[in-house]
DNA sequence: ACCTGAACACCGTTCAAGT
DNA sequence: ACCTGAACACCGTTCAAGT
């Protein structure tokens, strides 16, 4: 009843799969209640996807998809607030990125870690790469310091952001994620706009942090 | 065969959990792999421990024993010096590290979760707190700018510890932790001594772009 | 008190057979 | 081409029985 092609159903089963891991988070994803939610038997999954993972795999991906383009629409606003945008989507976010560890460590077959590697890769890669990118551009535009590698502003950017998720995970509801993830990004901006601060402030009359 | 008392089985399974996780990562750590190097059958490590997830737990534990009273020995260093040392000693913790979102994460009974939740936390408690110690002695010795939160500050370091580990982890050897590590603190302490240097600016003059 | 060996439980995965 | 149902595989865990 009710077949499906392949690619209807991958598209249905992504978003199960990210409704299941934010309602009861990537615990709750198993075979059988995905394929239960999608109207089949556990085992027609695998004509989709390869495994549980590269399921899973795939609706993050498409979640990152849904994702940049909605960075993209923040479109050309200074650099300093488009990051402070994507903290403040994050709260959103949070339960996904759990998941990223979950495949990671999953006790997949030998043959198949390989193939999460790269996916996990490939998902760390849009990230820390679109976060570079905007740091960069923060550079261009004179607003962030020139000397300072965006690779590595924005290693301490994501690490913020997994930090406070981690912690959010294990604390719960009495940790304050989104006033450490303020202050947290108050110090490192501190930091992005430090030496520039220091040179020469020609010619930006923008408001100024005390 | 030698038969032990829980007390020296515990000492030596610690001993075996960490050994296999520094060799070949935490997806080395099976119950039977461990009790086969303690000469023991699998269903034996039960009369010692709840389970594998406290199994490993207490040999993270007892690694960070032995790590606090290795960072004491640091004595009253500069706060900016023993936090670069933080850092360097961290890359043989990279392994031991990755243990802890396998636990968080690992499929166990729900009745369990919380138990594990909780001593995630307790390490994770230790460490901020350890860092965040460290930071404000710091800022009491005037190393540090007194308006940044140190526990906002120990998130920024700790992020990048979490963050070069994992990337670490996903990339493999193309990936040079030790120089992400060094910018990435580097612009960290651009932020923790700037407002401090705002008011006694006066001993460096590098050189400029352009 | 500590350990063994067999059996169980859970869940991801495979496979032959259906439409 | 997509799906079903039964069986398998793997591994953490339990339990009765040994010393």
């Amino acid at each position: 009843m009710a077949r499906k092609t392949t690619a209807e159903r991958r598209r249905q089963v992504s978003q199960i799969v990210l409704g299941i891991i934010a309602e009861q988070g990537i615990e709750g994803v198993s075979m059988e209640a995905v394929a239960r939610a999608a109207g089949i038997v556990p085992s027609a999954l695998y004509r989709h996807y390869a495994g549980k993972d590269e399921m899973i795999l795939a609706a993050l991906n498409s979640f990152i998809d849904e994702l940049e383009t909605r960075m993209r629409a923040l479109g050309p606003r200074p650099a300093a607030e488009v990051l402070a945008g994507m903290l403040a989507v994050q709260a959103e976010i949070m339960p996904l990125q759990l998941a990223i560890p979950q495949i990671l460590f999953s006790p997949a077959s030998k043959d198949q870690r390989e193939l999460h590697r790269q996916a996990v890769k490939n998902l760390q890669d849009r990230i820390l790469g679109g976060i570079a990118e905007v740091v960069q551009r923060g550079q261009a535009e004179g607003q962030f310091s020139p000397d300072i590698d965006p690779l590595a502003a924005a290693h301490l950017f994501m690490g913020l952001l997994v930090i406070v998720t981690l912690r959010w995970y294990v604390v719960g509801a009495a940790y304050d994620a989104a006033a450490m993830k303020k202050e947290g990004w108050r110090i490192l901006e501190l930091a992005l706009g430090s030496a520039k601060s220091r040179s020469g402030a020609g010619r930006k009359g923008r408001r100024r942090k005390e």
